[in-house]
DNA sequence: GCCGGACCTTCCCATCTTTGGAAGGTTATC
DNA sequence: GATAACCTTCCAAAGATGGGAAGGTCCGGC
Protein backbone atom coordinates (compact mmCIF):
# COMPACT_ATOMS: atom_id res chain seq x y z
CA UNK A 1 0.00 0.00 0.00
CA UNK A 2 1.30 3.78 -0.43
CA UNK A 3 1.89 5.96 1.97
CA UNK A 4 -1.45 7.76 2.25
CA UNK A 5 -3.52 4.16 2.61
CA UNK A 6 -0.83 3.49 5.55
CA UNK A 7 -1.29 7.08 6.83
CA UNK A 8 -5.30 6.08 7.20
CA UNK A 9 -5.17 2.90 8.38
CA UNK A 10 -2.55 3.90 11.47
CA UNK A 11 -3.74 7.35 12.02
CA UNK A 12 -0.43 8.85 11.74
CA UNK A 13 -0.51 11.60 9.09
CA UNK A 14 1.78 10.77 5.53
CA UNK A 15 3.89 13.72 6.57
CA UNK A 16 4.67 12.64 9.90
CA UNK A 17 5.22 8.74 8.72
CA UNK A 18 8.07 10.35 6.27
CA UNK A 19 9.55 12.46 9.50
CA UNK A 20 9.34 9.21 11.86
CA UNK A 21 11.33 7.75 8.96
CA UNK A 22 13.95 10.73 8.49
CA UNK A 23 14.66 10.67 12.26
CA UNK A 24 15.06 7.21 12.04
CA UNK A 25 12.44 6.00 14.39
CA UNK A 26 10.71 3.49 11.91
CA UNK A 27 12.63 1.54 9.01
CA UNK A 28 12.97 3.30 5.84
CA UNK A 29 10.15 1.90 3.59
CA UNK A 30 10.81 0.22 0.36
CA UNK A 31 10.12 2.17 -3.08
CA UNK A 32 8.57 1.17 -6.42
CA UNK A 33 10.09 1.71 -9.40
CA UNK A 34 8.85 5.09 -9.24
CA UNK A 35 10.22 5.93 -5.90
CA UNK A 36 6.54 5.89 -4.11
CA UNK A 37 7.04 3.97 -0.57
CA UNK A 38 4.96 1.01 0.43
CA UNK A 39 4.21 -0.29 3.04
CA UNK A 40 2.49 -3.70 4.32
CA UNK A 41 0.53 -4.96 7.68
CA UNK A 42 3.51 -4.69 10.12
CA UNK A 43 4.34 -1.56 9.22
CA UNK A 44 0.74 -0.34 10.06
CA UNK A 45 1.21 -1.79 12.75
CA UNK A 46 4.44 -0.01 14.05
CA UNK A 47 2.94 2.83 13.25
CA UNK A 48 0.00 2.22 15.54
CA UNK A 49 2.11 1.39 18.50
CA UNK A 50 3.86 4.32 17.57
CA UNK A 51 0.91 6.54 17.43
CA UNK A 52 -0.31 4.89 21.12
CA UNK A 53 3.20 5.81 22.70
CA UNK A 54 2.95 9.08 21.12
CA UNK A 55 -0.61 9.98 22.56
CA UNK A 56 0.72 8.84 25.90
CA UNK A 57 3.13 11.13 25.86
CA UNK A 58 6.46 9.20 24.91
CA UNK A 59 9.30 11.25 23.70
CA UNK A 60 10.01 10.15 19.69
CA UNK A 61 13.20 9.31 21.06
CA UNK A 62 11.70 7.27 24.13
CA UNK A 63 9.07 5.33 21.12
CA UNK A 64 12.50 4.35 19.56
CA UNK A 65 13.09 2.33 22.90
CA UNK A 66 9.80 0.75 23.44
CA UNK A 67 9.87 -0.52 19.54
CA UNK A 68 13.43 -1.60 20.00
CA UNK A 69 12.32 -3.49 23.28
CA UNK A 70 8.91 -4.81 21.68
CA UNK A 71 10.58 -6.05 19.01
CA UNK A 72 13.26 -7.74 20.99
CA UNK A 73 11.94 -11.33 22.43
CA UNK A 74 14.68 -11.54 24.99
CA UNK A 75 14.03 -8.22 26.61
CA UNK A 76 13.01 -8.16 30.41
CA UNK A 77 9.65 -6.39 31.46
CA UNK A 78 11.93 -4.67 33.91
CA UNK A 79 13.16 -2.00 31.40
CA UNK A 80 9.56 -1.66 29.93
CA UNK A 81 8.12 -0.80 33.48
CA UNK A 82 11.19 1.51 34.03
CA UNK A 83 10.98 3.60 30.98
CA UNK A 84 7.20 3.72 31.63
CA UNK A 85 7.28 4.69 35.49
CA UNK A 86 9.33 7.08 34.26
CA UNK A 87 7.06 8.36 32.12
CA UNK A 88 4.62 8.71 35.02
CA UNK A 89 7.24 10.57 37.28
CA UNK A 90 7.31 13.17 34.66
CA UNK A 91 3.79 13.40 34.38
CA UNK A 92 3.39 14.23 38.34
CA UNK A 93 5.96 16.79 38.07
CA UNK A 94 4.75 18.20 35.23
CA UNK A 95 0.96 18.27 36.80
CA UNK A 96 2.07 19.54 40.14
CA UNK A 97 3.42 22.60 37.95
CA UNK A 98 0.27 23.21 36.15
CA UNK A 99 -1.49 22.58 39.46
CA UNK A 100 0.74 25.40 40.94
CA UNK A 101 -0.02 27.70 38.38
CA UNK A 102 -3.59 27.21 38.70
CA UNK A 103 -3.86 27.53 42.65
CA UNK A 104 -1.48 31.04 41.96
CA UNK A 105 -4.35 31.82 39.15
CA UNK A 106 -7.46 31.23 40.45
CA UNK A 107 -6.26 33.42 43.71
CA UNK A 108 -5.67 36.27 41.71
CA UNK A 109 -8.68 35.89 39.51
CA UNK A 110 -11.36 35.42 43.17
CA UNK A 111 -10.03 38.32 43.83
CA UNK A 112 -10.27 40.18 40.74
CA UNK A 113 -14.29 42.10 40.41
CA UNK A 114 -13.52 41.60 36.84
CA UNK A 115 -15.84 44.66 35.92
CA UNK A 116 -15.43 47.87 33.99
CA UNK A 117 -13.82 49.39 36.85
CA UNK A 118 -9.56 49.17 36.62
CA UNK A 119 -8.27 47.92 39.30
CA UNK A 120 -7.56 44.38 39.19
CA UNK A 121 -5.20 42.29 41.39
CA UNK A 122 -3.98 39.79 38.65
CA UNK A 123 -2.24 42.76 37.14
CA UNK A 124 -1.04 43.75 40.34
CA UNK A 125 0.05 40.54 41.77
CA UNK A 126 2.09 40.12 37.81
CA UNK A 127 3.94 42.83 38.64
CA UNK A 128 4.98 41.76 42.08
CA UNK A 129 3.12 43.76 44.33
CA UNK A 130 0.91 41.77 46.99
CA UNK A 131 -2.56 41.52 45.64
CA UNK A 132 -4.66 43.86 47.62
CA UNK A 133 -6.47 42.11 50.30
CA UNK A 134 -7.98 45.12 51.88
CA UNK A 135 -11.62 43.48 51.27
CA UNK A 136 -11.60 40.22 52.20
CA UNK B 1 22.49 50.01 33.48
CA UNK B 2 23.48 47.27 30.75
CA UNK B 3 21.45 43.81 29.49
CA UNK B 4 23.61 41.98 31.94
CA UNK B 5 22.31 44.07 35.19
CA UNK B 6 18.56 44.18 34.21
CA UNK B 7 18.82 40.89 33.72
CA UNK B 8 20.26 39.26 37.03
CA UNK B 9 17.30 41.95 38.54
CA UNK B 10 14.80 40.38 36.52
CA UNK B 11 15.37 37.30 36.49
CA UNK B 12 15.46 37.51 32.64
CA UNK B 13 18.59 36.20 30.77
CA UNK B 14 19.97 38.42 28.55
CA UNK B 15 19.98 36.46 25.53
CA UNK B 16 15.66 36.14 26.61
CA UNK B 17 15.78 40.21 26.98
CA UNK B 18 16.93 40.17 23.08
CA UNK B 19 14.60 37.46 22.40
CA UNK B 20 11.40 39.44 23.72
CA UNK B 21 12.94 42.81 22.13
CA UNK B 22 13.17 41.40 18.46
CA UNK B 23 9.30 39.94 18.55
CA UNK B 24 8.46 43.06 20.02
CA UNK B 25 7.07 41.58 23.33
CA UNK B 26 9.03 44.60 24.68
CA UNK B 27 10.28 48.14 23.12
CA UNK B 28 13.79 48.73 21.70
CA UNK B 29 16.13 49.37 24.71
CA UNK B 30 17.77 53.14 23.94
CA UNK B 31 21.36 52.58 22.96
CA UNK B 32 24.52 53.70 24.03
CA UNK B 33 27.23 55.72 21.44
CA UNK B 34 28.68 52.48 21.42
CA UNK B 35 25.12 50.32 20.83
CA UNK B 36 24.92 48.74 24.27
CA UNK B 37 21.03 48.50 25.28
CA UNK B 38 20.53 50.80 28.00
CA UNK B 39 17.81 50.14 30.65
CA UNK B 40 16.12 51.71 33.67
CA UNK B 41 14.08 50.57 36.58
CA UNK B 42 10.73 50.84 34.80
CA UNK B 43 12.36 48.22 31.92
CA UNK B 44 13.26 45.86 35.12
CA UNK B 45 9.58 46.01 36.53
CA UNK B 46 8.18 45.34 33.11
CA UNK B 47 10.94 42.18 32.69
CA UNK B 48 9.87 41.28 36.20
CA UNK B 49 5.78 41.14 35.40
CA UNK B 50 7.13 39.00 31.79
CA UNK B 51 8.83 36.71 34.10
CA UNK B 52 6.03 36.60 36.51
CA UNK B 53 3.24 35.98 33.91
CA UNK B 54 6.07 33.54 32.04
CA UNK B 55 6.03 31.33 34.93
CA UNK B 56 1.96 31.26 35.16
CA UNK B 57 2.46 29.72 31.79
CA UNK B 58 1.21 32.68 29.61
CA UNK B 59 2.51 32.77 26.08
CA UNK B 60 4.77 35.50 24.74
CA UNK B 61 1.96 36.53 22.97
CA UNK B 62 -0.62 36.23 26.12
CA UNK B 63 1.92 38.04 28.10
CA UNK B 64 2.08 40.97 25.22
CA UNK B 65 -2.00 41.56 25.83
CA UNK B 66 -1.64 41.69 29.14
CA UNK B 67 1.28 44.07 29.33
CA UNK B 68 -0.76 46.30 27.05
CA UNK B 69 -3.95 45.64 30.22
CA UNK B 70 -1.30 46.45 32.91
CA UNK B 71 -0.26 49.76 31.21
CA UNK B 72 -3.79 50.91 29.95
CA UNK B 73 -5.53 52.71 33.10
CA UNK B 74 -8.37 52.81 31.58
CA UNK B 75 -8.84 48.89 30.65
CA UNK B 76 -11.53 47.30 32.40
CA UNK B 77 -10.46 44.26 34.76
CA UNK B 78 -12.84 42.20 33.29
CA UNK B 79 -10.71 42.01 30.50
CA UNK B 80 -7.87 40.72 32.21
CA UNK B 81 -9.65 38.40 34.31
CA UNK B 82 -11.16 36.94 31.15
CA UNK B 83 -7.03 36.27 29.83
CA UNK B 84 -6.53 34.76 33.45
CA UNK B 85 -9.91 32.34 33.30
CA UNK B 86 -9.01 31.25 30.24
CA UNK B 87 -5.54 30.25 31.39
CA UNK B 88 -7.08 27.97 34.07
CA UNK B 89 -9.40 26.28 31.61
CA UNK B 90 -5.90 25.85 29.26
CA UNK B 91 -4.68 24.73 32.63
CA UNK B 92 -7.29 22.37 33.19
CA UNK B 93 -7.32 21.22 29.94
CA UNK B 94 -3.85 19.99 30.04
CA UNK B 95 -4.24 18.04 33.22
CA UNK B 96 -7.27 16.23 32.34
CA UNK B 97 -4.88 15.08 29.26
CA UNK B 98 -2.41 14.65 31.65
CA UNK B 99 -4.41 12.43 34.06
CA UNK B 100 -5.84 10.49 31.72
CA UNK B 101 -2.76 9.84 30.48
CA UNK B 102 -1.33 8.57 33.98
CA UNK B 103 -3.92 6.68 34.62
CA UNK B 104 -3.31 4.09 31.43
CA UNK B 105 0.02 4.20 31.82
CA UNK B 106 -0.47 2.68 35.49
CA UNK B 107 -2.86 0.31 34.50
CA UNK B 108 -0.61 -0.96 32.33
CA UNK B 109 2.17 -0.73 35.00
CA UNK B 110 0.52 -2.47 37.53
CA UNK B 111 -0.14 -5.48 35.63
CA UNK B 112 3.49 -5.70 34.74
CA UNK B 113 5.68 -7.97 36.57
CA UNK B 114 8.70 -6.23 35.82
CA UNK B 115 11.02 -8.69 36.61
CA UNK B 116 13.34 -10.44 33.88
CA UNK B 117 10.28 -12.34 31.83
CA UNK B 118 9.55 -10.53 28.42
CA UNK B 119 5.87 -11.00 29.05
CA UNK B 120 4.85 -7.32 29.51
CA UNK B 121 1.53 -5.75 29.27
CA UNK B 122 3.00 -2.21 28.66
CA UNK B 123 3.38 -3.44 25.23
CA UNK B 124 1.05 -5.11 24.55
CA UNK B 125 -1.35 -2.17 25.77
CA UNK B 126 0.87 0.10 23.33
CA UNK B 127 0.06 -2.76 20.45
CA UNK B 128 -3.45 -2.16 20.72
CA UNK B 129 -4.16 -5.68 22.08
CA UNK B 130 -5.83 -5.13 25.32
CA UNK B 131 -3.51 -6.24 28.21
CA UNK B 132 -3.75 -9.23 29.08
CA UNK B 133 -5.83 -9.86 33.13
CA UNK B 134 -5.69 -13.17 33.30
CA UNK B 135 -4.13 -13.14 36.38
CA UNK B 136 -6.08 -10.20 38.17
C1' DG C 1 49.15 53.94 27.60
C1' DC C 2 48.37 49.27 27.23
C1' DC C 3 46.68 44.51 28.81
C1' DG C 4 43.33 41.28 30.63
C1' DG C 5 38.95 40.11 31.68
C1' DA C 6 34.31 40.95 31.81
C1' DC C 7 31.10 42.80 29.32
C1' DC C 8 28.48 43.86 25.05
C1' DT C 9 27.08 43.32 19.88
C1' DT C 10 25.08 40.53 15.80
C1' DC C 11 24.35 36.29 13.47
C1' DC C 12 23.66 31.52 12.80
C1' DC C 13 22.52 26.96 14.47
C1' DA C 14 20.15 23.51 17.50
C1' DT C 15 16.31 22.01 20.10
C1' DC C 16 11.38 19.15 19.19
C1' DT C 17 7.56 17.58 16.51
C1' DT C 18 5.05 18.35 13.39
C1' DT C 19 2.57 21.08 9.51
C1' DG C 20 2.36 23.91 5.39
C1' DG C 21 3.53 24.85 0.86
C1' DA C 22 5.95 24.86 -3.63
C1' DA C 23 7.54 22.52 -7.62
C1' DG C 24 7.36 18.60 -9.98
C1' DG C 25 6.71 13.35 -11.18
C1' DT C 26 3.10 9.18 -11.32
C1' DT C 27 -1.05 6.57 -11.46
C1' DA C 28 -5.69 5.73 -12.60
C1' DT C 29 -9.80 7.02 -14.88
C1' DC C 30 -12.68 9.01 -18.36
C1' DG D 1 -4.49 13.00 -23.66
C1' DA D 2 -6.59 15.53 -20.07
C1' DT D 3 -7.70 15.55 -15.22
C1' DA D 4 -7.66 14.43 -10.55
C1' DA D 5 -5.60 12.31 -6.94
C1' DC D 6 -1.84 10.62 -5.60
C1' DC D 7 3.27 10.69 -4.67
C1' DT D 8 8.24 12.80 -4.30
C1' DT D 9 11.85 16.21 -2.25
C1' DC D 10 13.13 20.37 -0.10
C1' DC D 11 12.40 24.64 2.46
C1' DA D 12 10.30 27.15 6.13
C1' DA D 13 7.37 28.04 10.02
C1' DA D 14 5.89 27.39 14.70
C1' DG D 15 7.52 28.56 20.31
C1' DA D 16 10.91 30.00 23.38
C1' DT D 17 14.95 29.82 24.30
C1' DG D 18 20.27 28.23 24.65
C1' DG D 19 24.90 27.80 22.71
C1' DG D 20 28.63 29.55 20.52
C1' DA D 21 31.50 32.21 17.16
C1' DA D 22 33.58 36.50 15.80
C1' DG D 23 34.31 40.83 17.08
C1' DG D 24 33.77 45.57 19.56
C1' DT D 25 33.96 48.06 24.39
C1' DC D 26 34.71 49.30 29.10
C1' DC D 27 37.26 49.45 33.36
C1' DG D 28 40.85 48.45 36.66
C1' DG D 29 45.62 47.82 37.42
C1' DC D 30 50.39 48.39 36.35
Amino acid sequence: MNIGTAARQSGVPAKTIRYYESVGLIGAAERTASGYRVYGRDDVETLRFVQRARSLGFSVEAVGNLLTLWRDRSRSSAEVKALAERRVADIDRKMAELAEMRATLLYLTERCHGDARPECPILLGLAGKAAASDSD
